[in-house]
DNA sequence: TTATGTGAAAGCGTTCACAGCC
DNA sequence: GGCTGTGAACGCTTTCACATAA
């Protein structure tokens, strides 16, 4: 990723990926603030309004440009304007959705999307009982059109919602077509060449993240001397463990 | 949350946050190494596998303890008892999801939650069409029984899939009634006290990051001097803007 | 000889603290 | 007086490189 990040080089070159990270939150902040008819915030208020240190948040704004008043603070509306353009609100995006399960239906339907400026352009299934189908008024279209479905609409962002084993030939097909923004929801770790920027969700892996934490609060994780078995870990290991001991 | 976190201290004290979000992928890998019939795996393997550095990988393992073995590897079996005790995979656990919009419905339904050892024990929603519905067995309680369904299931654990609006009113009764481990889907920065833990998940967000490097590749972010509007951006905005030149 | 485990070094990201400007 | 913008300090994460053990 170094070296695409390398080729590719624009305007404002070097803004750190956790400031970008950031961005999306500060925006959401700043249009409801606008909202509520608020023309002008100090860090602080906004730095609150997003869930952050306000010291981390003029170093992320410091790194746009300088658009805040000493001894006031920013314009709202100017504010949205700048890190609005950084993170391309200035045009709308194609997307498809590959992969059109529970979570793939769902992410079609998500009006988070298209409030940002996201248009699902095209969604593609092997399944035959998908094919065919309407969703918000985009017809679902056959796996095996996958190619043609992205030349024709020249998205170059996907979603990929497929089961696991589909996922990197999928992935493939798409870098392949000149896709180089991937979204990944199935629970794989993705290989793309240099250039194309992958960004995973694995929904199994918050909660288990959460768990995580939840026993440590609960008492830690016990080395006790008898494991319990349970659905959650495969029977075989449980023989396992014991002859371990 | 830092003063959570020492209030806690359990037997395995000090594993970074960082190492923590990475041992679910180990798991997977190694969990998919095993349905492979392999026994026995590299750092190097492995990190492959798991998309990471094999310095990274043995530094991680390393603060779980030394459970491989010199000039050999690791033993897949071992390390999967391992690190799933850390992540708790050694219990079931409990979650009620919040909300069941398109996004709520297809977590109901996920099953990536199950197989990791979450069970989906309860589902709240406002809306008199949701509540009574069946989803996986599970019937789906009002908004108005969320107290004494948190006390009924004891649930630690919970999922917002909920506006934006709603998610801070509901955060705050599900931490009342004693959740202590939430994962957000709502676009919204929820506050919580010392202790709660939340994971927030925001698609739209993970769009606009893609967006922003997709913007780099394709040359930067314009300071053009005439603005193109579109339904991404707001139209007083748009004013704004020529108006700032 | 091979591959782990780990101090030490390098790289990032966050926070501090204050100079600079309104 | 108040708040931004930013160098400097700090702490966390990753990577390197090699001693250590099978």
């Amino acid at each position: 990723m170094t070296p695409a990040q390398n080729r590719i080089a624009p305007s404002s070159k070097g803004i750190p990926e956790a400031t970008i990270a950031r961005l999306p939150v500060y925006l959401r902040a700043l249009t409801q603030l606008l909202e509520q008819d608020i023309c002008t915030i100090s860090s602080s208020e906004l730095a609150e309004a997003a869930g952050v240190n306000s010291a981390q948040l003029r170093k992320d704004l410091s790194y746009l440009g300088s658009y805040g008043t000493r001894g006031v603070g920013y314009d709202v509306e100017y504010l949205i304007l700048k890190i609005g353009r950084q993170v391309g609100w200035s045009q709308e995006w194609p997307v498809i959705i590959v992969g059109l399960g529970n979570l793939g239906t769902a992410l079609a339907n998500y009006a988070g999307f298209s409030s940002r400026g996201f248009h699902i352009v095209a969604m593609v299934d092997v399944a035959p009982e998908q094919v065919g189908r309407k969703i918000n008024g985009v017809v679902v279209s056959d796996l095996g059109e996958l190619e043609s479905v992205i030349t024709g609409t020249g998205a170059a962002i996907a979603v990929i919602a497929t089961p696991p084993v589909a996922a990197q030939l999928v992935c493939d097909r798409l870098v392949e077509q000149g896709v180089t923004s991937i979204l990944n929801f199935a629970a794989t770790v993705l290989t793309v060449p240099d250039g194309v920027t992958v960004r995973k969700v694995d929904l199994g892996q918050e909660l288990q993240i959460l768990a995580y934490h939840e026993q440590r609060k609960a008492g830690g994780a016990f080395d006790c001397p008898t494991l319990l078995p349970t659905r959650a870990m495969p029977h075989f290991l449980v023989a396992k463990e014991n002859e371990m001991k």
